[in-house]
DNA sequence: CTGAAAGCGCTTACAG
DNA sequence: CTGAAAGCGCTTACAG
């Protein structure tokens, strides 16, 4: 197939080079660089001279040799500890990331870093060392492992973090208002007509499990409602934490006519453990959730929650990596979204 | 920070080199290199010093000089259609693919490439000569894309697909046996004492799809039960489909007292359907998937299904594109599991 | 607005 | 078993 001793021009065969582009258009490799990179200082003429050529040759330029001369690639690194795990939200904000990695011109290379490993700082300084990543993206757990942003910002590279547990300088955090969000679904369930709402909370060492408690609570206490604690359940965030708080709270003398789990796994659970005690969703029990997960549109009912915009903390992210220095430095809020759907409704006048 | 006119060894500010390297182990780098390569010829003791060197200075190749001068990056390509959708599939097959690319020391590059996009030629070119990838992987519905993968083919670069309908010369295909897995089920179902099977198909121009069609009457067959048209109504891979059939089956006269969808989306849509009637699952009804999607643990009861060794496929495919050349070319077929939980059981005497 | 030259940090024949 | 040299394909001061 090759035909190395052939005399005609190899625009088949071999990738062509900046040279050829430069050599087709009659000028100088520094030129060629130049429109490439979109820098001014170049004539309109020249510049169109040179695009025809490249279209010609439908030149590439070698990114390993851009990288290895101005030391930076175009490669953005997402690290995750387990990006397959969970109910999709790792997974989402990866095809946000990438969708806008491609729209800028930069190359996603995913790493998953174990948030237990010992020595994450050797791991991160082969890694970014050796390739040169023009930033780096951080998922949770990820987000909140000071070893990890540290060894990062050793090597100079930008950060972004999304939904970390607290603000850090030098380093891009983007978010939602939890509290907000839970405040908002909370009260979308009051104003439906529900007294009785059951909470199901999650970890307390997680800042966004204490800021959806706090929304929760706010938006009662804001209705005239007072908070019970029987009505607050725990949950670790697990399906089966979320059947067994929904066990309780179903079997409360007077139970909630809405469950509002603060997240769509423990609400999954939640409406599991519903069938055993024959109530229908949403006539004799509402539910809603948090994350709008894979499965929550998938499931019967479909699941009334909250949705972080990751699109825009992607679009966020991506342009503070690529333009960092434009950014100011600190925690980005984006705005959530409640998704309305199914499993939510007024209570039967039965229940009220 | 940083103190150019520092005449201190410089092994703290910058990364050190191969450079760095050889002139303390006194060495040409050349040698250097041949002991980060794992090359022979090289003395222990050598071998040795220069180990120790690399160590002290905590050298890493840099992986943008190491790609320019050898015409190969340790880059493989993840190519998909739409990483995040879905039941998880795909996110599954990235982290197994990523496991084992960071096992060989590679790095793991996500593209994604829309199927419906035209000149996908292009597309390539631009990824794949930009970058010089060491090998791509194909997800589905991207192993079928013929010019995709005439593409690739034409950059000369290694490609793996994954479940692709048709097999193809120059190319290393990985998938399971479909029709051996349905049967697998079909029989397990046989085996808790069900006679009536209702079966829901996926649409008929998917080759896994007719598969499993095939594999669930071949059971049936060997069981000598007859199969009824009746019972074996089509879907389209979808919730919504699943519930459909479902309707259909449910509301039969002789209604199955198993239904196997051939996918857990369908099957998550047939349980939706069985509250209808007020069918317990799985005292009334057996349902079973195909998948072992994520939500499939998340469900309740938790649903009987078939895993693909998707670990096992992301190794065979891999090390094959690494040491493309050892592996014959064709279709590679990797052993399933019928994962047994909650969603089947015996039909209870009544019914049956 | 454009050129010639050095250099990024490796690998790879080619010698010895 | 090891060295010296060329080259991978770009970018980037430095000149003009």
């Amino acid at each position: 197939m090759s035909d190395p001793a052939n005399g005609s021009p190899p625009e088949f065969q071999k990738a062509a080079t900046i040279y050829d582009v430069a050599e087709r258009a009659s000028v100088s490799i520094k030129t060629v660089s130049k429109v490439v990179n979109n820098l001014p200082e170049v004539s309109r003429a020249t510049r169109l001279r040179v695009l025809t050529a490249i279209e010609e040759l439908s030149y590439r330029p070698n990114q390993l040799a851009r990288g290895l001369a101005s030391q930076r690639s175009f490669m953005i690194g997402l690290f995750c500890d387990a990006p397959a795990a969970g109910s999709g939200y790792i997974a989402r904000i990866q095809m946000a990331i990438l969708t806008m990695c491609q729209k800028e011109g930069y190359h996603l290379i995913v790493e998953c870093i174990h948030a237990t490993n010992q020595n994450i700082a050797q791991q991160v300084h082969a890694l970014v060392a050796q390739s040169k990543l023009a930033g780096v993206v951080l998922t949770p757990p990820l987000s909140d492992l000071p070893a990890l942003v540290e060894a990062l910002k050793a090597t100079n590279t930008p950060i972004v973090r999304f939904s970390p547990e607290t603000s850090q300088t030098d380093v891009i955090d983007v978010d939602i208002d939890n509290c907000q969000a839970a405040y908002d679904i909370t009260k979308y369930l009051i104003g439906l007509g529900h007294q009785r709402i059951g909470f199901i909370r999650g970890p307390l060492d997680h800042a966004d499990a204490r800021a959806r408690l706090e929304g929760y609570k706010k938006a009662l206490e804001e209705a005239g409602i007072a908070s019970r604690d029987d009505y607050c359940q725990p949950g670790n965030y697990t399906y089966k934490s979320g059947m067994q708080a929904g066990e309780k709270l179903l079997t409360l003398k007077d139970r909630p006519t809405a469950i509002f789990a603060s997240n769509d796994d423990m609400a999954s659970g939640v409406m599991a453990s519903s069938l055993r005690y024959n109530l229908r969703i949403p006539q004799d029990l509402s539910v809603a959730g948090f994350d709008d997960a894979i499965f929550a549109y998938a499931m019967y009912p479909r699941l009334t929650t909250c949705r972080q915009p990751i699109g825009e903390m992607a679009e966020a992210a991506v342009s503070t990596l690529i333009h960092h220095g434009d950014k100011p430095v600190g925690l980005l809020r984006l705005p959530h979204k409640i998704i309305v759907r199914g499993s939510t409704a007024r209570p039967s006048p039965a229940a009220t």
